[in-house]
DNA sequence: TTAAATTTTTAGGTTAATCTAAAAATTATT
DNA sequence: AATAATTTTTAGATTAACCTAAAAATTTAA
């Protein structure tokens, strides 16, 4: 059936908003993530759930079908891939690609999709650390835990970002702290929960439990 | 001024009509090429011409303004670039890349053409022997011949074709007919107008005017 | 140079995606 | 449990891009 670029959004939102929670996922969310009002999500959804791509009944909030979820992941691995080609290939940082990889993402063409991951090595990870689904949809499982919940003293790897912000990524580029750094905590300051971090060995700098929160590490 | 892909295909439209000729095109031959009806098309040219992209006055045809142009040129040289990259760096045939550019020519990023254009070292060139306009939408002046406008016992080399469909593509293909081929007209036939041509100095073949009139040689 | 044929435009509608404002349902608070 | 607050849906419009049918303009032919 056919499918529009917006369709494809809305299924890319309700996807990324169920990853974080077994609940159904309320119209005001869909809303907020695809930067429209509640009235139009509700219109939304009642045509995704005709699409058969939804379960969703008034009130009750909305879930991914099984065939929404191969959708939602297709369009996840595009992106993703696409986002490994702006930097490996075309010479991006990881702060420039998340908004024209927003419209390689619905280029349509399964072919190009599988020439390009073969082109890339079939990488597992894009520039951000997020896992890449391959292609029959299955995303490989990384278990990253959060900078933030990590104790004193202990040694750990970057691997990824929680966050796709020009800004954030800019200020991790500028701390040095790139994917697949080193980590030593020194230590954590109770008062503002700051840490105090040395990065690839250099002399220890703090940074803030903000940024902490969004910075995922392998121990 | 936002532009619609729907806009931006239709500027390419007139452009590509406004090469075959000095006069101003009309709103038949854009809805031709469109696959859409006249009333469309009507509806369509106020519209550009609102925006300062055509020049056109009701029954007297519609021409790009200069800024117009500009617009064509640049999707026209996406296009182009995305062709070569499929081909060069994803693997495709010839034949198979049309489609794909076609919904790539939209991509919006200054940044990503320029660096794809140096990534694939400034082709002159798409897959077909089109020219690729540079940055400032100068296009290289190729003067090429149509194949069936050559006479008997001449030496060429196919640098061109001058339709994109697959299935004539695929038929060169078949015939050994790739850009670079070196064709020496052994004979052209006075009743059909066929011509006896050796393709890489391998033995001769017929092939027909109407193939002949598709392809762009150098002599 | 009038009439016929063709092309192009206008008139009036449709569909997808959005909006605001108001009504209805759900959830939270007394 | 009743009321208040919040969330969600419905009602009614708008805009872009398209359509068909009819009217108007232009071009061609008699
Ligand atoms: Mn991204
Ligand atoms: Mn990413
Ligand atoms: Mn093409
Ligand atoms: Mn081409």
């Amino acid at each position: 059936m056919a499918i529009s670029f917006t369709e494809e959004n809305y299924l890319k939102v309700i996807h990324r908003l169920s990853e974080a929670t077994s609940e159904d996922i309320s119209t005001n969310a869909v809303a907020e993530l695809m930067q429209t009002k509640a009235a139009s999500v509700t219109d939304m959804l009642r045509k995704l759930a005709d699409k058969g791509w939804v379960n969703y009944q008034k009130y009750q909030g909305v879930r991914l079908s099984a065939e929404g979820e191969k959708i939602a992941l297709s369009i996840v691995r595009k992106h993703r891939l696409w986002e490994v080609f702006l930097v490996d290939k075309m010479g991006f940082n990881w702060d420039e690609v998340h908004e024209i990889a927003e419209q390689l993402e619905h280029i349509e063409s399964d072919q190009l999709v599988n020439k390009l991951d073969e082109y890339l090595g079939f990488p597992k990870t894009d520039p951000h650390g997020d896992p890449i689904p391959n292609k029959e949809g299955v995303l490989p499982e990384l278990a990253y835990s959060h900078l933030s919940d990590i104790k004193a003293t202990k040694t750990c790897k970057l691997m990824g970002v929680a966050q796709d912000s020009a800004v954030f990524l800019q200020l991790l580029t500028k701390l040095n702290l790139n994917l697949g750094a080193k980590l030593d905590i020194k230590e954590i300051n109770e008062f503002d929960r700051s840490i105090f971090v040395s990065i690839n060995d250099a002399a220890p700098i703090f940074i803030s439990h903000e940024v902490a929160k969004n910075i995922l590490v392998k121990i």
